[in-house]
DNA sequence: CGGACAACCTGGCGGC
DNA sequence: TGCCGCCAGGTTGTCC
């Protein structure tokens, strides 16, 4: 479910709840999704242990402990939300980690499709070390992007998803960035124009923020963990509105694949031969 | 190193 | 209604 804004509501709604509460015990179901240390290791370490804070870095979860980190990565499909420990829910049916809390409340991570991972360091830097700036941050400069965009010929759209890039973008805010910035997403990267690379920094910074203001793209599934849909997808300018007129122009919003991804964009909007007029 | 692509998994949906 | 193929918001490993 996940890309920067997402990520950012579930921080944002995880911390009323989970501050303060100590692990009293773990439990799982799907070994793959305790990526380190091993579960034994996992659940001696983090018993006992208080929920301090809960941050965001890209797409990762950061709750901090007492000694440390419990870091979670929603992947595509992932939920986690804490619950009084009798109350059932939907997404209940994948849940294969939950942390049992003190104050009869339980932290659960649901994942139908098991790609998620939860760890438990010490040091963060050794999952996060290698991400780019923070897209919403003072790092996130337009020089920077400029450089590391010079050096790449590759699609600019696949470029944004590089975490080492910029860090949290995802396929949604891609496609809805690269349409409020005119650019295709088919454009070598190196071959974006100066006035092209503002731009587009700037309407990145725009669409992630329209994205947390309206509480993540689609799902609500923290507040509503029933599964219910949200009504940020109505805000989307290019994201899933193939063949539905442009909101700028009214030609039919094109779809394609680039980089293995769906691609939505408006073909007058977008031109792939750009003009450097 | 950059880039292309398969792999990891399951569920939901459109089409026949 | 039932089955089938296709699609999905992410990352990592492998190969050239």
């Amino acid at each position: 479910m996940p890309e920067l804004p997402e990520v950012e509501t579930v921080v944002r709604n995880l911390r009323e709840p989970l501050i303060g509460r100590c692990v009293e015990g773990m439990w799982y179901d799907w070994g793959k999704t305790i990526h380190s240390p091993a579960p034994e290791q996992f659940a001696a370490r983090i018993t006992g242990q208080t929920f301090r804070a809960v941050e965001r870095r890209a797409k990762y979860i950061l709750c901090h402990l007492d000694h440390d980190t419990l870091v979670v990565h929603l992947k595509m499909t992932g939920r986690l939300y804490v619950t009084n420990a009798t109350a059932t829910h939907d997404a209940d049916r994948w849940v294969h980690f939950r942390l049992d809390l003190d104050g009869g409340q339980q932290l659960r991570f649901s994942d139908s499709r098991k790609f998620g991972r939860v760890y438990l360091a010490s040091d963060i830097n050794t999952i996060t070390g290698k991400l780019g700036p923070e897209p919403l941050g003072d790092a996130f400069a337009v020089e920077g992007f400029a450089a590391q965009l010079a050096r790449r010929k590759a699609a600019i759209k696949p470029i944004l998803l590089d975490q080492t890039v910029v860090a949290g973008i995802g396929n949604i805010y891609a496609d809805e960035a690269l349409h409020r910035a005119g650019i295709h997403p088919l454009r070598p990267a190196n071959s974006l124009t100066p006035d092209e690379i503002t731009r587009l920094h700037g309407t990145i910074r725009a669409a992630l923020s329209d994205g947390i203001q309206h509480e993540g793209a689609s799902i609500n599934w923290y507040r509503k963990p029933d599964g219910s849909k949200g009504n940020s997808q109505d805000h989307f300018y290019a994201y899933g509105r193939t063949g539905q007129p442009c909101r700028t122009c009214g030609t039919p919003v094109n779809k394609i694949v680039v980089g293995q991804r769906g691609t939505h964009f408006c073909p007058q909007c977008q031109p792939i031969n750009h003009e450097t007029t």
